[in-house]
DNA sequence: GAAGCGTGGCA
DNA sequence: TTGCCAAGCTT
């Protein structure tokens, strides 16, 4: 890092736009913020030290797996929430293999109430390919990462990054909003990660290794801590100045209606009342049991055939179910 | 590319 | 209260 003093202040930028798409438009990588590369990450890197969380997951005794079983977590699901069920889930379960030795229900049901209950199930399966296939020790490139179960191309970038401190393009939900206020300068990015997003990351992401992988980390702690969805705290933002939202007044939001997901009524709510009872009960639940949790006998009958198609829950006899073994 | 997939907290 | 959001992946 260059020797100037990290400071939280920033340099006031030119009068001239933020962004600047280059003369061929979006097919050039957008310049990214009125701000010197160096200066920018010394100033988040710098937001970062004085600011990071400490989550175990982060601490030097972090192992490769306990890093990936956090990003499986936390996939959708909010760190306070995903905390004890981490820590319990280790404790149980040091390593791939512990997990592989057991059955798929266990998994689930220690999974708890995390939500999204097929990561449970990948997660079991991820542990037995690493078992059975990289002599139990989760890989560390990329491209294997990418080919276990429940791993895409977020979770393949942040093991690699994080917990093997690789040079990667890390795009989360967090780090697109950061780039898409402070870079691109709209309240929130496009529904979907679009190939420009992925080149403003790429062109601001660090030369050096290391700092890579830190960098990383500090993007998305800031989008999850001062650049948040709802409520962002401008005033604390290190980026404050700099940001290309902030510079144009930040205008809200104009893109289609952001895609609200519904809940109430729905078979994913069935589903997750007939897997409560399910992982409440250590052998097997007579349809009875199921039957009380829902009154419509056909949205009932599609979410269990859901879930026994999902591998969630096993089918013994006739109106007999459990967790998978 | 859009839809489906849990759950809880907070504004 | 209701809607929105939380370190995505798979089909």
């Amino acid at each position: 890092m260059a020797a100037t003093t990290v400071t939280p202040a920033v340099p006031r930028p030119a009068a001239r736009p933020a962004t600047a798409a280059g003369p061929a438009g979006a097919d050039t990588p957008a310049v990214p913020l009125a701000l010197p590369l160096p200066v920018l990450h010394s100033t988040v890197l710098g937001w970062y030290e004085a600011n990071a969380r400490d989550l175990p997951w982060r601490t030097p005794e972090a192992t490769p797996w306990a890093v990936m079983v956090s990003e499986f977590m936390l996939q959708q699901t909010p760190v306070k929430r995903v905390l004890p069920v981490w820590a319990a889930w280790l404790e149980r379960w040091p390593t791939p293999a512990d997990l592989a030795a057991e059955a798929p229900g266990e998994a689930v049901r220690m999974w708890g109430r995390l939500g999204y209950p097929r990561r449970a199930l990948r997660l079991h399966a991820a542990a037995v390919a690493i078992t059975g296939e990289h002599g139990g020790e989760v890989p560390d490139d990329h491209a294997t990462l990418l080919s276990l179960p429940g791993v895409g191309e977020y979770t393949a970038a942040a093991v690699a990054s994080f917990a093997f401190r690789q040079r990667h393009v890390v795009l989360d939900t967090n780090v697109r909003r950061v780039f898409a206020r402070a870079v691109t300068g709209v309240e929130y990015p496009a529904q979907a990660t679009t190939a420009a997003e992925r080149r403003t990351a790429t062109a601001l992401l660090p030369a050096d290794t290391g700092t890579a992988a830190t960098w990383a980390v500090a993007v998305m702690e800031l989008g999850a801590l001062v650049c948040t969805a709802r409520g962002p705290e401008c005033g604390d933002c290190p980026l404050f100045t700099a940001c290309a939202w902030q510079r144009a007044g930040c205008p809200p939001y104009e893109g289609p209606a952001r895609r609200g997901q519904s809940y109430e009524g729905t078979d994913r709510q069935v589903r997750g009342k007939l897997l409560a009872v399910l992982r409440a009960e250590h052998g097997t639940v007579e349809q009875a049991r199921l039957d009380a949790v829902w009154p419509d006998p056909v949205q009932r009958a599609r979410a269990l055939d859901g879930l026994v198609a999902d591998g969630l829950v096993e089918p013994v006899e006739q109106g007999v179910y459990r967790l998978p073994q």
